[in-house]
RNA sequence: GACCCCAUCGUCUAGUCAGGUCUAGGACAUCAGGUUUUCAUCCUGGGAACAGGGGUUCGAAUCCCCUUGGGGUCGCCA
């Protein structure tokens, strides 16, 4: 077999949801093969399914691929990306193709109607089941005299269009990753081709847009390795010169479920059970009914906008799931990108930290690994650290900034270009993510009358315990910050350390961590001079003032 | 149930195709120390795997077979 001159693959989605990683790794093992190549790497939409497609979503998933940074050379136009001379490039807009090649089958005879209902089907398959034996369908429509199947069709009774497979000799296909997979003669039934409201199926669609397409390379995931066969069977009976297939292994979820969307319907089920919650919180909008039929089905999932809500409500996070959910979770795109690339695949050696360019460079397909592997979140993150860590001050400011105007606008809007400056350098070395600064920053932006101070061990600690109590010092240091000169983290520095240096033997954190608290509602925050300088004077002296006020109350709950 | 695919530390993997350099390497996680004004980071060190059984061979993580385990598919979804 001779290597095609030009490579072409194709990222083909159904527009149905999200794009969830495991077809975002598909695409982008697609992507950098061709780019590898120095061949073409297209995007089609399969929305043959006229239920399940929408406009909204396909418009997702090319959102969700642009933001990885993966761009296609054909397929739908968006932002420079896409058109080209083998389109349309949505299964929707192609269907008088569909109907050419459709038409050839049938009338050389390597493809029939039937016109089982799908209720006779589905009880077929069900007493085969029954009876422990593997289900394929009996051909009885090959046996309609040609005149009744004329006649029927003259009439519109409804039928499908199936391919005659050939069941004389193995069907074997070449596969970049598995080798060979064989499958003996007569396993395979004679397939849909072609459903009653006149759509192709899958199957048959694919096949056709690979040729005209001119696909040479299918790299897709293993649920479609089944596929394969039947498309291989087409091909010969078109004509067609069969692809590459590459068929990649599944990722999974750390439990080895399968990572899908339904894992957030999963989990919201586990909370509302572990709180034991009879009805629908009032603010997540979902009704009684709807949430009865929820709990009472677990087949029945959440509208995803309910589940959000739902989550909110609860103050939990959703498993991310999609690449969306990474997104906003403060994932980085090149990250995210890196560590799908080294699910299933890896350059070798001990290299493991890599940019597109080098993936662009070095991606082969001989170097996919045939076992399936487990999403883990713990090395994302350790990533995702990593970048922000090596990344330049600026580069952060500006990262953090693009984040905050799509997530987090009220972090703009309550400071200053400069306080937001401080604000995020004060936090980029311990982020592990372009969120972490807002969840642990949301007391910079809270009105000062609703920071309050938990009975909590370390809030105790920090202001209740010892003599002098954190209290005292913090009394005591309060004429000290009213004194500052320029309010800035330099400033706030020298007068506090030297306040330290005579009251508290040098050691800050007695004084540091009072101050904290105190402003923070809580003991965590970034430095305590860029808190304060990013907080100001007014808000700082009146939260400590606040603080000192609620004296009373702490020592008692501290008791 | 039928058909197909897979099998190295807890996880992702290197090594397998061309058997010896592998007392099996890296990363994440974990554990133990250390740095640090909180949280986090950071530094040092430790433990941790060739699923089991048969072959082939002077020699097997690497080749073959079986068993076991995991997974996928079995739709007028894609």
């Amino acid at each position: 077999m001779s290597e095609p001159a030009i490579v072409r693959t194709r990222f083909a989605p159904s527009p149905t949801g999200h794009l969830h990683v495991g077809g975002a790794r598909s695409a982008l093992f697609c992507w950098a093969f061709a780019r590898r190549s120095a061949g073409k790497f297209l995007l089609r939409i399969e929305d043959t399914d006229q239920k399940r497609s929408s406009d909204a979503a396909s418009e997702g998933f090319l959102e969700d691929l642009g933001w990885l940074g993966i761009d296609w050379d054909e397929g739908p136009e968006w932002k420079g990306n896409g058109g080209g001379e083998t389109g349309p490039y949505y299964q929707s807009h192609r269907l008088d193709v569909y109907e050419q090649y459709m038409n050839t089958l049938l009338e050389s005879g390597a493809a029939y109607r039937a016109f089982e209902t799908p209720e006779e089907l589905q009880e077929a398959r069900r007493l085969a089941r029954k009876e422990k034996r593997a289900y394929r369908y009996d051909r009885a429509a090959l046996d309609l005299d040609p005149e009744t199947v004329k006649a029927w069709v003259a009439e519109g009774r409804p039928h499908v269009v199936r391919f005659k497979v050939p069941d004389e000799d193995p069907i074997v296909i070449q596969d970049a990753v598995l080798g060979e997979v064989c499958v003996e003669p007569g396993t395979l039934e004679d397939f849909v081709i072609r459903k009653a409201d006149g759509f192709p199926t899958y199957h048959f669609a694919v096949v056709v847009d690979d040729e005209l397409m001119g696909v040479t390379h299918v790299i897709r995931g293993q649920e479609h390795l089944a596929n394969s066969p039947k498309h291989a069977v087409l091909q010969d009976a078109l004509g067609f010169q069969r692809p590459v297939w590459a068929h990649v292994s599944l990722i999974f979820n750390p439990d080895g479920s399968k990572m899908s969307k339904r894992d957030k319907d999963k989990f919201l089920r586990a909370t509302v059970r572990e709180r034991d919650m009879g009805s629908p919180p009032a603010e997540a909008g979902i009704s009684p009914a709807d949430w009865e039929a929820w709990l009472a089905d677990k087949t029945v999932q959440l509208e995803t906008d309910a589940a959000e809500r739902l989550a909110r409500t609860l103050d939990v996070q959703l498993p991310a799931i999609n690449v969306d959910d990474f997104r906003r979770a403060g994932y980085l795109p090149e990250v995210l990108l890196n560590y799908l690339a080294l699910l299933g695949w890896s350059p070798g050696g001990d290299c493991e930290q890599f940019d597109a360019a080098f993936l662009c460079e070095h991606f082969s397909l001989d170097r996919i690994v045939k076992s399936p592997a487990k999403f883990d979140r713990a090395k994302l993150l350790a990533f995702n650290l990593d970048a922000i860590q090596s990344m330049s001050e600026e580069m952060f400011v500006d990262r953090l900034q693009a984040f905050c105007a799509r997530y987090e606008p009220r972090f703009l809007e309550a400071m200053s270009p400069e306080q937001f400056r401080v604000f995020a350098l004060s936090n980029k070395e311990r982020s592990k993510t372009l969120l972490d600064p807002m969840q642990s920053g949301r007391f910079f932006i809270e009105p000062d009358e609703s920071i309050a101070w938990p009975a909590s061990k370390p809030v105790r600690k920090a202001l209740c315990k010892g003599t002098p109590s954190g209290l005292d010092r913090l009394e005591a240091v309060r004429p000290v910050l009213a004194d500052v000169g320029d309010w800035d983290a330099p400033h706030l520095e020298a007068a506090i350390t030297a306040w330290a240096e005579a009251n508290c033997e040098g050691n800050l954190g007695k004084v540091a961590q009072p101050i904290r608290v105190a402003v923070a509602g809580g003991p965590v925050s970034p430095p305590i001079f860029d808190t304060l300088d990013i907080l100001g004077r007014d808000a700082t002296l009146t939260r400590v003032d606040r603080c000192l006020a609620a004296r009373s109350e702490l020592m008692g709950a501290a008791t």
